[in-house]
DNA sequence: TTGAGAATGCAACTGATTATCATTAGCTTT
DNA sequence: AAAGCTAATGATAATCAGTTGCATTCTCAA
């Protein structure tokens, strides 16, 4: 329930109103916000909150690993809790829906190929882009 | 040698000092430059050419399928030549340098996992971050 | 060679994100 | 509980990549 304010408090870092709803909102989003939505949902707990904090504070989380920051290639960054599983992304061109996906495969393979190219992968992004089938 | 230009008049655009620049800048270049850095090297061939007009450009190369438009993550939107072979890449994350291979595995499995969900593949983006191996 | 329309250069403008800075608010110490 | 030190905030200006408006220049077909 509180797992994100009690990760954020476990690392020292100062708490503020702010950054409680900033937080909470986050906690409560199950899809994958930017920082403009991510503002306007956090301003119906603390609605004097600034934009301004809303990407500091997103930059801070990330710092510390709490969220995970993406890039869908819409000009906006979005973010999502981190570490809750690992997955890939599908993006439903038709609608712009996001959907997660493991697959155990996909991830040996990712490893597998940057190990025969003399690297130790350190991140990777998988994404892919599609239509629903007709059928 | 003359291919993308080659390629680019097939499509039956108008042909111009600037457009020649860049599509010579960009036949010249095997890494995968941005536009500000596709604009230094087209304004060796011509001094005139301007930021705008690369931007312009490029999009239109888009648009017709000539270059690749990719986004790994920097803030600036880099390009290659499209169709010279289907890759993907591996970023190396001590240099920054980009290189590209080639996964029959890894291929197959993205529309796999794409065809389970219910989608048709449309895109893709498969992107390795790797320190190189210290063995 | 000429003229219509497309392309260009320049500069102003976006939209997302970051920096500045004066003010406010957490937290620690008394 | 009050005081003080410092980090955090809000408001706004600045930045950065990329786009757009517009007057001028250039392509290319006739």
């Amino acid at each position: 329930m509180q797992r994100l304010e009690e990760k954020y408090l476990e690392k020292g870092l100062r708490m503020t109103t702010a950054r409680r709803a900033i937080l909470q909102a986050l906690q409560a989003s199950d899809d994958h916000p930017d920082a403009l939505t991510l503002h306007v949902r956090a301003q119906a707990i603390d609605p004097t909150l600034a934009q301004a904090t809303v990407y500091r504070t997103m930059r801070l989380l990330e710092e510390i690993g709490l969220v995970e920051k993406h890039d869908f290639g819409n000009g906006r960054a979005r973010y999502e809790e981190a570490g809750k599983d690992q997955h890939d992304h599908l993006i439903n061109l038709a609608t712009g829906e996001i959907l997660e996906f493991h697959d155990e495969a996909l991830e040996a393979l990712k490893v597998q190929i940057a190990d025969r190219l003399g690297f130790d992968l350190k991140d990777h992004r998988v994404e892919l882009y599609g239509v629903p089938k007709v059928k």
